[in-house]
DNA sequence: CTGAAAGCGCTTACAG
DNA sequence: CTGAAAGCGCTTACAG
């Protein structure tokens, strides 16, 4: 295989000098229709490929975003994160993913090799804990990031915070789940402490002490073999319904009661969060807290953009509106 | 922010050349352990990053890997991304990880937009038609691409196809479900005409005409939600088994019956294919053809490096051993 | 609107 | 083991 041609060849094949080349692939409007045309043509006939390295060198932006997830393998991450992908990919930006499975070592790791590709912004969830050295890496490199979903780093005002507002959601459901006749509803999942659990609790505990009633809590991890497992321990507790805090607890559970025999939507009624697409496909469907994931991820993109494009530093913190989406799961009803 | 210190500076701090220095980054054995603690320490001081954009420059190499998914929010592929993902990031390769969402005009261009990241290899899961154009884009920039789980093109020879055993799979699930006294044994999912559609079915009709039994087809999306819908039309065939495309029909189809109050395991039998997690976090647990995608991902990323920084091209066709994983919904047998 | 020249931060032979 | 020099393929002022 003979070495890429470069734009020299091209500037060679179409009679122009390699600056002319240059414009016309940055699309400046300094140069005539018909010349960019003619450079257009001679790229096409050598097959020359845009070299991005040499451009990043020279220009100090490679056209890449950073994007690190604490947990890919998440239905609820893999969306954000596939459609971020797509939204940056259709403004011209590729994305370098990467998943730091709750480590905050290969976290920090990850964001350093980041760097060194030279993204020209990082979206990061953090993983708990030890986040400490990777944000202080990302001041150092003096790389726009934004928290999202987790806020590990309090520096708001340089790593702005989004994310859905969860502690409305979780009172919405439970509000649902004490009109629908519940009287002993339980918080299921999450783990004890993190602050995204403590929010999302927050609206549970809030519509507990309302109404006078006490709170059960299950504390765990966030997926389905969870859910299965603390199924039975709901059960001797005489819970008759659930606020679960993510949706995989909640289809854990949602098996669990099946197993068990227990009737989902009367014996007990279970309200999910995130609401991903499962939801409506289990049978009987599963209440859940709507979280327009889709919007948020492309939101995401656009502050991303503006920022790293205009400047327009992002709200220190943004919350996105969530919506409770009632199912046969906390009612019985099935349509 | 101050521009970022460069190895001049690195070099002037620890009173050496920036050759050393060079040196000193690649883990050259030429330089001597004293000028090597010297000059890492004062990477340290000043704060030093790696402009991995020059290197690249000079060397032609990245340290980037480029995956392109034609569904990435299915959780087979996903399972498979951040394997890949986090096995090349533990040798030292970024990933950039693109879902084309099965459009090929879509693949085409991420490819195109891999190649100007300078990407060192690719991996491509493809999108069904249209993939002459991606190809021939890869094959013109001399990247070395494996097209792994679809072959949309036939020179395997320069594009290697990786991939599992499939047809035994399907026809290890059919015989099960004969020996369990299956009579009516339906094949679901899977786009009619789709190589891999094809190869699923082929062991299960292999099985059908050693049997002398009808094969009762439905094509259709390989999706949960098509799983649910076509779920009647299984029943007014009378069908008592089903070998489904994949766990997601799977999943879809038992979520149907449960619905439709048929007997999962005994009223209809059923079988998966992927063995995702899911399949044992449902109730009655979900039969599976298991695919061991961790160890087929991370021997992707063995089968790259090697090929990247050996020249050790894969060989043209590689098939991964399958296992079916029985549980309740073919055996009614709940543990 | 186009051309000649400098330089981005590395790596790579080549001397010493 | 270390230093001086060239060059990777672009972009960016600066002239014309």
């Amino acid at each position: 295989m003979n070495k890429r041609p470069t734009i020299l060849d091209v500037a060679a094949r179409a009679g122009v000098s390699k600056s002319t080349v240059s414009l016309v692939l940055q699309n400046s409007k300094q140069v005539k229709e018909e010349t960019r045309e003619a450079v257009r043509a001679a790229m096409a006939e050598i097959g020359y490929v845009y070299n991005r390295a040499a451009a990043q060198m020279r220009s100090q932006s490679a056209g890449l975003v950073g994007l690190v997830i604490n947990d890919l393998r998440n239905p609820f991450f893999t969306e954000f994160a596939t459609v971020l992908q797509m939204t940056l990919a259709a403004k011209g930006y590729a994305t370098v993913i990467a998943n730091s499975d709750e480590d905050p070592e290969l976290q920090s790791r990850l964001v350093g090799s980041m760097i060194e590709h030279g993204v020209s912004a990082l979206v990061v969830s953090p993983t708990y804990g030890g986040c400490g050295t990777t944000f202080d890496q990302i001041e150092r490199a003096g790389v726009p990031a934004i928290q999202v979903l987790r806020k590990t780093d309090a520096r708001t005002g340089l790593f702005p915070f989004a994310s859905f507002d969860y502690a409305t959601g979780s009172a919405l459901a439970t509000r649902h789940l004490i009109e629908q006749g519940a009287k002993r509803i339980a918080f299921v999942g999450g783990i004890e402490g993190a602050e995204i659990t403590e929010e999302r609790k927050s609206g549970y505990l809030a519509e507990m002490a309302r109404t006078g009633t006490d709170a059960i809590v299950f504390h765990g991890r966030s997926s389905r073999s969870f859910g299965v497992e603390i199924t039975q321990a709901l059960i001797d507790a005489q819970a008759d319904a659930a606020v679960c805090f993510n949706d995989l607890v909640a289809l854990g559970l949602h098996a669990g009661c099946t197993r068990a025999g227990r009737a989902i939507g009367t014996d007990i009624r279970i309200v999910g969060c995130d609401d991903i697409e499962d939801c409506a496909l289990v049978w009987p469907q599963l209440s859940s807290v709507d979280c327009d994931i889709d919007g948020f991820a492309r939101a995401t993109a656009d502050r991303l953009l503006a920022w790293m494009q205009e400047g327009d530093t992002p709200p220190p913190e943004h919350r996105a509106p969530v919506d409770l989406v009632v199912r046969a799961s906390s009612t019985g009803q099935t349509p």
